[in-house]
DNA sequence: AATGAATGAGCGTTCATTCAT
DNA sequence: TATGAATGAACGCTCATTCAT
């Protein structure tokens, strides 16, 4: 099943399930094709598809099997989610270890990271659902702002090495920024999107950018706005 | 109803429903309840809430009748897309009008406008749903990308006159990580999202990032990336 | 419209429309493109498929005037019906001034008549389709009994004089088989039928047969069987 | 429920309901129970009061657990129509046991068996909905005209043995009239039909009709029609 | 004659959930 | 673990009918 879902292209895995203790090894292979199964009909079909009786029948399993290993849906999502969520946050974890590096280069690597996986079949259909989810579905959104702040957590390092001067709210923000820039090229040039082919120069002037903006801004530029540009 | 919707903040219109020929007015005045209703089931419960029994009731309207409105849900669908995205052509048109500015603070005018909108929460919830939905609906697709196109058009004007020396290509990809820029705020900064309080913050960021990125980027940094940081 | 109907190969009208009194051309008009169209789904999609809207929409009708002319579906379905069956019974009447051929060639020129009539694809269509209404509703049950007994009448007529002998019930009973044999190939040899193809075949056996059983038949062997092959 | 039904006078069953492999014998039993009520509503009230929501209730089931047994209506139809088609194919298996008999005996035999199932309520009812039914649906076609490959099958090998001499595709358009033929009957004097009493009449008729025409067809006439009464 | 509008019913489908075996 | 069975709800759709304009 593995083959259907487009490869991570280099160190993002689709799903990091965790073992449970006191089950057998069945119970906990089929828990993985399970989620396997509900992760390819919410990236080919939707998450509206991904309905229990679907899954089901993709595991050859028998729909009242399903309920034995998720007795709800809701289980099945949560489940899923965070298998999602926790193969991202593995990526941040590793990438702390590139302590050798300048930090513009880290910054850069980091971006390129992000940007990569950003084409990914996986990542550019799983994350506008849960964005649209979690505005009504208060697990989602508390997971996907976890994700999100773990990534930010990497930016804020590195731009604080650049930046020892800030104040670390300002830290936070310019992470924001450069997190909330970088997600929204999912939307466009994500894996099928028009300008998918465009990637390499979006990220090239993304990092551009983002290095640009670290180094130069001026504390007080968060406040009044750039120079001359204020909002009068 | 109205008082349901938070109001756009300066010019953006929830929807905008052309007239049809023929019909009473009774006729004209329950389609756009059907579709105000539609619009706020989509913004406060999501896609899946906005069924065509909840729609009537929402109106008063018997099931049957609504039929006799919209005979199936795509209709209905579509006719609220196509009334939303007609909400946002108008302001790209409205903001030509503003040529005797300089290129750099129409540039930040603009910014500031896409930002302020994100921050409404029409804005915040239905634009997740129609990325999710363009996936994998071909209708939704292809009319967010007209709306978007819309909106590069705008940067692209401004881009090229400030940095006419580029290549039309290279407007386009400029534009489009402005763009992109802006909207991935939506998922962070948009209504009532952590960092909504930040959101002047982040207009400030972009908008000098964009104008230094616009303005000193050089051809060859689109292709090789910005010095010393290639991908080797 | 007319074209869309298979046409009727020598002698049977697709529809007799009566004039009604005290109405406009227009009305008249109107009244026949509606069953002409009723007609048309009949044929095409089935008696499911005539629905009051369907047949509005293919006529140009605003639905809510189709409802002026047929104020309810049974209405539409009865003047469709004897419309049909009225243009079956003109040719029985016409054939009746063949008075001068010999009776045989009159019995094998109806039956030609008949079985190219069922090879039309109005024919093969909507004659099952009455023959399993007729089972639940009276009025269709009614006028297609009517139909019958008139063609039976043109069959009466030609046996009895071959067979002036036998007994008037005899002579129904002739009647009746002839008919009833030749209306079973409508579902294997009628338009589009597997044995379309071998309808001339048919034809031949049934007339030979025909003839030989009228001008052979003993009256004991309508009791009796033929001898020798006894129920026993 | 079976009272319901009329019964099938000599041989043929009203369903043949292969068993399933797996389930509980309740489940079986509830599948039989449904099928059944699937045919009594064909039977009394036509192919559309044959609904799931009609079949659940008559079954005493709720809706939803019918679509458990049966998902799709089309499920439901195929089904029921394998049963029907099943039972029939029954009967002309084991009419081929029966080798000692002349080849006239058998066939009148046979005729009467088919002439006499005719007269069945389910039979005369069925089958005109079959014949309906089948000029839309290419599923109902194709069971329908298998049964009466098979039907044919059978007078086939009679009429080849009386008339060796003839050749195949002789026998077959011989067996093809005869069941034609027969199956027109059923309109007339099927059950409850106006001739219903007549069909003894009929049946001698038959009988007598097709063994003179299979004893005395030449095989030009297939082609040439019978002396004398050509076409011109 | 023609149109617009409203109602109520039925249909087939999909689904999450629950429970007995 | 695994399966079969049952329930109730919602959904989109089609339709005949009725009535006001």
């Amino acid at each position: 099943m593995k083959q259907f879902l487009a490869p991570s292209p280099t160190e993002i895995p689709d799903l990091v399930i965790p073992e449970r203790e006191g089950g057998y090894a069945k119970g906990q292979e089929m828990r993985e094709q399970i989620l396997r199964a509900a992760l390819i009909l919410l990236i080919e079909e939707g998450y509206r598809a991904m309905s229990m009786r679907r899954v089901a029948a993709m595991c050859g399993l028998k729909f009242g099997n399903l309920t034995y290993y998720y007795p709800s849906r809701e289980d099945l999502v949560r489940d899923l989610l965070e298998s999602v969520v926790r193969a991202y946050e593995i990526v941040f974890e590793t990438i702390k270890g590139d302590a050798g590096l300048p930090p513009e280069r880290r910054l850069a690597k980091l971006c390129r990271i992000i940007l990569e996986d950003i084409r990914t079949k996986k990542t550019t259909r799983i994350f506008p659902e849960l964005w649209a989810l979690s505005n009504h579905d208060r697990f989602v959104q508390e997971r996907v702002n976890e994700l999100y702040a773990r990534a930010r957590a990497s930016f804020v390092e590195i731009i604080s090495e650049i930046r020892p001067d800030l104040q670390p709210e300002h830290h936070q923000v310019l992470a924001l920024f450069l997190s909330a820039s970088m997600e929204g090229t999912t939307i466009f040039a994500g894996h099928g999107k028009p300008f998918e082919p465009h990637m390499p120069w979006l990220e090239n002037l993304a990092i551009k950018s983002f290095i640009d903006l670290v180094s130069t801004i001026r504390p007080e530029e968060f406040d009044d706005g750039p120079l001359c540009l204020n909002r009068a």
